[in-house]
RNA sequence: GGCGCCGUAGCCAAGUGGUAAGGCAGAGGUCUGCAAAACCUCCAUUCGCCGGUUCGAUUCCGGCCGGCGCCUCCA
């Protein structure tokens, strides 16, 4: 079998075929900078990112784009709420987008492109469609896609363009007077006062202003692939289920109304929502939470990434954090594995062979079905488990079996970060250890640690009752302590 | 109103026209100062409800109930 992606233009399960292989072209739709990209926007990207690391796995070339928006009406009002310039607030969150990203393990993509870096393009692309009847400029000065010039609209999200009219619950209001048909959208937006105040405006030949949403994906993706690649299709465009209409519809019609190509992307993939407390997690609603937060609380990257890979990214998940504690209990299961294999003997030959290709087989077969990471990590499971009898047996561990088992793991990336664990030894006991808890977290972590020292400390001396009476102490207190078969021991808070 | 997703054990979650992966939690056991870890065993005759097709449906079709999303900015 061969990898098969849900395409939804087709609605099915297709076979996947690059334009020109091994090259892989792949477009995801990135954040708008305008404030922490929350964890829901960080299950889309991370489905991504296992796409991406699946393709580089199975031998493609990946160029791999993301854009970041940093111009729109949130990113202008939040510069003018700040009192600073447009690029001043955009920079703030472009870095604590990175650093999320370097958290959560995403692949930097080869390329950011920024919409305010990219207007040249973006400008160009409206004059090509105002050169072929297909951008008006309306009454108010912004430039309009005429939907009706162009009849394949529709194609990707299926809705019917006479439901897209009027609207049934009058959603498209009357006051949009300024275009010749109320479902146009918007190319330019025609400059405001707003705009001016922060920066956020540019000259052009039809009129000073800023881009629509839609175009500065249209125009960066066609910049880019065109200059890097030669060519004016996406093998792979990708974002969250709600970007489905209007804007990648709008994108479609933008492309390949310039292009003229049949497709803008010839497989689109689109990832469900997290939601939380049972409805789409959003900004606006207030349910929401950030990878910034995630982090401030310790939580490891890899219970995150076990979470997102337990559900398929077509199917809506619930964020909880009985959810979040189950995802970091497998992830610790793993990583204990993980690390008893690397300190465990080599073999040349072994029943590490058979497990190892089991492994492989069942992976490869679960990610080739439209990325079934959580059939993915079953195998991952599988093998822990069969791994770890044959250790406890002193089986050693084959080159083979190790391969099989860093590739599907580094595809995944659900080990939970070593860095992230603090191991501690009987050497480790801080001179000054009170016996209270200190108020501060930090310091309690610091004071939990020396305490789990000491206690190994005691276990050395045999003296048991006192090992027993800090664990109880450290109970008390709200931590649990774990010793590892090394010798070593773990805490951390019940 | 249109388009679309979901409803599987205590919880999370795969899956197939032929009788239910995996994880978490729980119970018992092996091992071990103890606890933990690891391993072994157990844990849904049943897949929202009602019909239909079929030798056989959780899986296909129809209807219903319930939850959610998009149609306006949105991962």
């Amino acid at each position: 079998m061969t990898l098969h992606l849900h395409n939804t233009l087709t609605r099915s399960v297709d076979r996947f075929i690059p334009l020109a292989p091994p090259t892989v072209s792949l477009y995801t739709c990135g954040p708008t900078v305008y404030n922490y990209a929350h964890i829901g926007n960080f299950r889309t990207f991370i489905f991504e990112d296992v796409l991406r690391r699946w393709l580089e796995a199975s031998g493609y070339d990946v160029y791999h784009i993301m854009n970041l928006t940093d111009v729109d009406d949130k990113t202008i009002r939040g510069a003018a709420a700040a009192g600073v310039p447009l690029r001043e607030h955009t920079a703030r969150y472009t870095e604590a987008f990175h650093t999320d990203s370097a958290y959560l393990r995403l692949l930097p993509a080869h390329d950011y492109p920024k919409a305010t870096e990219f207007v040249a393009p973006m400008v160009a692309l409206v004059e090509s469609l105002l050169e072929k009847g297909i951008a008006y400029i309306g009454d108010d000065g912004s430039v309009y896609f005429a939907i009706a010039r162009f009849p394949e609209y529709g194609r990707l999200s299926r809705l019917d363009t006479r439901e897209l009219k009027g609207g049934a619950s009058g959603r498209t209001s009357d006051d949009e007077y300024s275009k010749e048909d109320a479902r146009d959208f918007v190319l330019w937006k025609a400059a405001r006062p707003e705009d001016e105040a922060v920066g956020a405006a540019w000259d052009t030949p039809f009129g000073r202003g800023r881009p629509g949403w839609h175009l500065e994906c249209s125009a960066m993706a066609l910049e880019l692939i065109g200059a890097k690649l030669g060519t004016q299709v996406l093998d792979i465009h990708a974002g969250g289920v709600d970007l489905i209409f209007p804007h990648h519809e709008d994108e479609i019609a933008q492309s390949c109304a310039h292009t003229g190509e049949p497709e803008f992307a010839r497989v689109w993939l689109h990832g469900e929502f997290l939601t939380m407390g049972g409805t789409k997690m959003s900004k606006r609603w207030g349910n929401f939470l950030t990878a910034h937060d995630l982090r401030e609380d310790g939580v490891d990257a890899g219970s995150v990434r076990t979470l997102f890979a337990t559900t398929h990214y077509r199917a809506p998940a619930d964020f909880s954090d009985a959810s979040l504690d189950a995802a970091r209990e497998g992830s610790r299961r793993l990583g204990e594995f993980a690390n008893r294999l690397a300190g465990a003997p080599d073999a040349s030959v072994s029943a590490f062979d058979q497990i190892g290709v089991t492994l492989t087989a069942d992976f490869t077969v679960a990610m080739d079905d439209d990325l079934n990471t959580p059939r993915a990590l079953a195998a991952l499971f599988e093998a822990a488990r069969e791994g770890n009898r044959l250790l406890d047996l002193g089986e050693g561990v084959t080159p083979s079996f190790r391969a099989a088992w860093d590739r599907a793991t580094g595809v995944l990336q659900v080990l939970p970060a070593e860095s992230g664990r603090s191991r501690i030894t009987h050497a480790d006991v801080p001179a000054d250890l009170a016996d209270a808890a200190p108020a501060d977290p930090a310091a309690q972590q610091v004071w939990a640690e020396g305490w789990a020292a000491r206690r190994l400390q005691a276990k050395g001396d045999r003296d048991f009752a006192e090992a027993d009476r800090i664990r109880g102490m450290l109970a008390e207190a709200g931590w649990e302590v774990r010793d590892s078969r090394d010798g070593t021991a773990e805490v951390r808070r019940k």
